[in-house]
DNA sequence: TACTAAATAGAAAATATTTCTATTTAAGAG
DNA sequence: CTCTTAAATAGAAATATTTTCTATTTAGTA
């Protein structure tokens, strides 16, 4: 918890009782949430609590790379729980059933952009992997 | 285009001038689109004609295998053509100024996914690689 | 404690997607 | 070629999702 405060105060973010909440939601869960599933748990702990503040606290939560967005195929933002940080590169495995983000702490990546840019002589700046399946306790 | 009526016909989907004209658009413009993107072209084409018939025909084109769908993170839903079909893995390059859609076809996701099961202890299903940046062309 | 920029709620608007029903059409059978 | 039928369609409407806006409140700092 300490280390996402100071992810938030070191880009210049407030330290808001909203943000707590979202971060350690994050961390209780472990899986990725849409803002709709934050706004229901916030909604318990905030008598006051709007849906558009949700929004703008995910996204910001991003910028300062606590959180990432997961691609899903559901017409919803899903966001996540990242180490590695807005801008970088991710890979998340996904469980299907419990939702769970786990992050993979292995690439070889250069292998493939060495491939695409040799193959289609394009400029590679950014990946994304995901992976999904069953988790440990799913499977 | 001969390739993806077959395919059409072997899901028993019919072949309708809507859908063929979808195809052709996507033949044609190489990136991925959205389906209003989708919309707005055939509107030109045929004098009536739904939104949610766009939506429900990139979802079938989907599950033939014709389509895929591409990851975006702007809320919206986007498609582009894909060779390697529903539920298999998928690997795109996608040019960030023209939005080409290029398929890779290079993987050492064995590798990855013997990481995964060694050190999670989870069960890979499936996974998709998107590689942003420059196309030959933008670059 | 006072100040200021950032964060907030809530209403409203905008955007995106899905559902529904009646009508039309593609494709196979005869 | 005509008939039949299941699939595809349009368009209206409903729903869902996201964003914008304004006034108010609050965190962090001086």
């Amino acid at each position: 918890m300490e280390h996402y405060i100071d992810k938030l105060k070191h880009s210049g973010l407030k330290l808001t009782p909203r943000r707590q909440a979202i971060i350690a939601l994050f961390i209780e869960r472990k899986s990725h949430l849409t803002p709709e599933k934050v706004w229901e748990y916030l909604k318990k702990k905030f008598s006051r609590c709007g849906l558009p503040g949700v929004y703008r606290n995910l996204e910001s939560l991003v910028e300062c790379g606590i959180l990432t967005r997961i691609q899903q195929f559901d017409s919803k933002k899903h966001y996540s729980l990242c180490s590695i940080g807005y801008g970088h590169d991710h890979h998340h495995f996904i469980c299907r059933k419990c939702n769970k983000v786990e992050e993979v702490d292995f690439c070889n990546f250069k292998v493939i952009s060495r491939f695409i840019e040799d193959n289609l002589h394009a400029k590679v700046e950014a990946h994304q992997f995901q992976i999904q399946g069953l988790c440990s306790k799913c499977k």
